[in-house]
DNA sequence: ATACAACCTGTAGCGACTACAGGTTCAAGG
DNA sequence: CCTTGAACCTGTAGTCGCTACAGGTTGTAT
């Protein structure tokens, strides 16, 4: 859920800094490079969305290109919702040698009527809010015709 | 979040039992009565949203007409999306002698802000999911559309 | 008296992170 | 080469709002 949260002002995509391409990040750079939190890759990995990278012989991380590729793409596709076990789904079809496009669709489907459906409820619950908020501000009323609302339905 | 669950069939309000009004209810009987869950009950009343109720001797909970009518206080307010410490809040103005109600419509503002956040994020969410689908399902492109657009945004 | 539903406490799990504490490694400057 | 300090490491616990047990006790109807 993108709850008002700047996602990576850093543009994504400008990383040939070695000779042949592919590129070594740091986990800092990783996160800066795909708009995802350090601690937030880390319990990726921990969780088994994401492969472990290599590791320097000091333990450090090293992603390269297609790693924050990856993080990019599971940053996306959080920002429209999709929880991390579709998202493993998504990466595990995005892997196969054949795209099977259909099932890709489908659970892409199941994400929008689940949008759907939250957008409904959001929208009686704003309807509803701004009725109790209304009748408050004419003040016709002695009592809070908001908690009478909430206590009498 | 009224994610699409059942909430209370049961209408409260024709709980009167006993000789003098009031009525007493076991945890159940409150329960069935305001379309709030057992465990919830009992979880509310840990965190401290609900006061204890009396007991009797051998331990159990017995809640009266208006510990029933602040379970469904607390459920519609959760209804309408305000969050657990919003309704501590709310009841406490509640509970005030004199009731100002422009604290109440305060909070309620701060909610129907947060409720119309979330509508905007979720529509954004819907406008691309559909456009995504839609993309796949004209099918011109060989390749994924949806992987594409989730690893390239 | 007996059965059995309903209750009790306490703890652990969910999803998706976030926030430490306490220690190690890396990279740049002197 | 050595020092500094930022960046990294692991592991654990906290967030929010519940839900789901396990293992035991009480209430009520027959």
């Amino acid at each position: 859920m993108p709850e008002h949260r700047r996602t990576s002002i850093t543009s994504a995509g400008s990383f040939s800094i070695g000779a042949a391409a592919r590129g070594n990040f740091s986990i800092g750079a990783a996160a800066r490079g795909s708009g995802v939190n350090i601690e937030t890759i880390r319990f990726y990995e921990r969780s088994g969305l994401l492969a472990a990278p290599p590791r320097t012989a000091g333990g450090h991380r090293v992603y390269d290109q297609g790693g924050v590729k990856r993080l990019n793409f599971v940053r996306r596709a959080r920002e429209l919702g999709f929880t991390l076990d579709q998202i493993r789904d998504l990466l595990a079809l995005a892997d196969e040698a054949e795209t099977s496009c259909a099932e890709v669709a489908a659970l892409a489907s199941v994400q929008l009527d689940a949008v759907r459906g939250r957008l409904a409820d959001l929208a009686r619950m704003e309807t509803v809010l701004a009725a109790m908020i209304e009748r408050c501000a004419s003040g016709t009323v002695p009592a809070c015709p908001i908690l009478e609302a909430l206590f009498d339905g």
